[in-house]
DNA sequence: ATAATTAACTTAAACGTTTAAGTAAAAGAT
DNA sequence: ATCTTTTACTTAAACGTTTAAGTTAATTAT
């Protein structure tokens, strides 16, 4: 079918071991032989088989991303940070959403290590049942740290974001103050209510069950968490969001129900997503360094690739409050 | 390293012809072999290797994508429906971002094709040099129309939709109606320039090259190029802009500038991505069903690949005017 | 002039599968 | 009782590379 190495050895007559150290520029074939070998390549258009490469090298230059939704902008901004950098050293990337669902996660590892990836990087939902016990190719998380399997990690504090969040919130006088988070289970996610927890005991208000709601990290569920929260009555005058998209959710609710912003009610979120800058949004939210996660998180695999025997330092981002108009 | 069928046949003393079969479920192995085979696999923690199978079925089950930008929430939405679409026969896909750049895009056909993916999807940055000539892989090609090598495409009508956009604005009563486009050779940028002109020509409006700019599809740009208008005294009262992101820079730069949306200038958007919907922004726009956009490419792909000889029909999709609070 | 070295190849095995073709024993047909 | 068919395997080649080890001829050293 298509063009190979045995192909060009044909025409030139030489071994095809010669074809492959010549297009590999090795010192103990001459100039003029590689000269030979490159013009007849050029002229049948050859491309290398790397599967056939991969399969003696024992090296794909895959590496394998599982991401909740790539339609999430933190995901993207990281996928995007990810591909960038391993691109540069000839890797590709698997794209793999697990969709929120941890069979999915468990399903993708096991398709990767079949397909031979160099390595993984896993943003994970957050459940235990995530099975990294068995996997033998090097791992890094990113966005929770959670231990799995004493995977190195990258993240922010959430602990911390969420602190921040909630003392702002404070400082603005807030008396009623809630709590609307994505799936419970979520690492990262409990970590913020952790820092929102914190912040509340420290400055004596006392912590409301009723004001701790929970969904999953879409704009739609914030926008139908604070629905019910007011349709039962409740009527807080600030609200952590678990991240923008909820926020946004909840600011929409908020606007439908006739609360002004920020006057009758702030809203912090978690992530500053690019739209969360837009004036007509202007969240105030907690930025996440999300390109630089990724890049982090890329070269910290990189790094494990080609010495998987030196173990790599932990990254842990700071979390930084972004004033605007919500909060 | 890995377990391999090796390891299995050696164990059970059979041929890894026998292995290899009973894993596959072939009606040649008797049920007591397959059930043994399957239990020692199991016990191994055996994972097959397809790299290998890949070489001798010449099929990776992997397909790659290529767009301009993954951060960017249009093709993040068609990612994410070609990767649910094909993972649910058994493929991965490869996330290429070219980074509006034609060089990137040849960089990443030729990688695709030495890593030997089945078939290949690509939102193309719409210029010319884009080599698909020498490519012996299925391809569809998603988001323009324009021809390349006379390759299937998946599209929406970008001239119609631009008609539709600039009619709009019309019938709101707008005078002085601008183009804000994202790049130049871009062909749905042109095609929907061209509805744009279309539509004025049909109601006797003048075109005036001043009131045609482009930059990129980002909001930043959007942003300065009404910023660089607005300072040339240039203040029109309908803008239809290439995509949404332009039209959120758009709008950010009017109410900078002190205009009233919409009362003082309308704005029309082009793509319906998430965040148009949100009443804070309410933007008025032209859908493009992006989600069935990928299912359809990614249906289409695996159709050439599965039957490569039966050719299929081009699609081309419907855009819808949806009415907010920009114009 | 001969031995040692170097340059430029070739040979052949390996990577982990799949599969067409072959084989021997058991089962079924006449 | 013999021939045919079926069952359940095994053999061996193939997929397209890479690479360690081997070979031969040319070059350099003594």
């Amino acid at each position: 079918m298509s063009v190979t190495i045995k192909d060009i050895a044909k025409i030139l007559n030489v071994s095809y071991a010669t074809v492959s150290k010549a297009l590999s520029d090795r010192d103990d074939i001459s100039e003029e032989m590689k000269a030979k070998v490159r013009k007849v390549a050029e002229e049948l258009n050859y491309k290398p088989n790397y599967i056939a490469r991969g399969l003696v090298k024992k090296e794909t230059k895959t590496i394998g991303l599982i991401i909740p939704d790539i339609t999430n902008p933190f995901y993207s901004e990281i996928a995007m940070a990810i591909e960038e950098t391993v691109n540069k050293e000839g890797y590709s990337v698997f794209l793999c959403n697990s969709n929120w669902k941890n069979s999915n996660e468990n399903d993708y590892i096991n398709l990767l290590t079949s397909k031979k990836v160099d390595g993984i990087i896993i943003a994970p939902i957050g459940e235990e049942s995530l099975n990294l016990e068995s996997v033998d190719i090097p791992i890094v998380i990113v966005g929770t740290k959670k231990s799995y399997n004493n995977q190195n990690y990258v993240v922010i504090d959430d602990e911390k974001g969420g602190y921040i969040a909630v003392k702002h919130l404070i400082k603005q006088n807030c008396k009623k103050i809630m709590f609307v988070g994505g799936k419970q289970n979520v690492q990262s996610n409990k970590q913020r209510l952790e820092g929102y927890k914190r912040a509340l005991i420290e400055s004596n208000y006392e912590i409301n069950e009723q004001y701790i709601r929970s969904g999953n990290f879409k704009q739609e569920s914030g926008y139908l968490i604070m629905k019910k929260v007011f349709n039962d009555g409740i009527i807080p005058d600030g609200v952590f969001a678990g991240n923008d998209l909820l926020a946004l959710g909840v600011m929409r609710s908020a606007l439908d129900f006739g609360l002004k912003i920020p006057d009758d009610i702030k809203i912090v979120g978690f992530d500053d997503i690019p739209f969360a800058s837009l004036p007509e949004i202007s969240l105030t939210t907690i930025l996440q360094p999300k390109y630089k996660m990724g890049e982090h998180a890329a070269n910290m695999l990189l790094s494990k690739i080609k010495n998987p025997e030196i173990n790599c330092e932990n990254i842990i981002l700071k979390p930084k409050l972004i004033k605007r108009k919500t909060g």
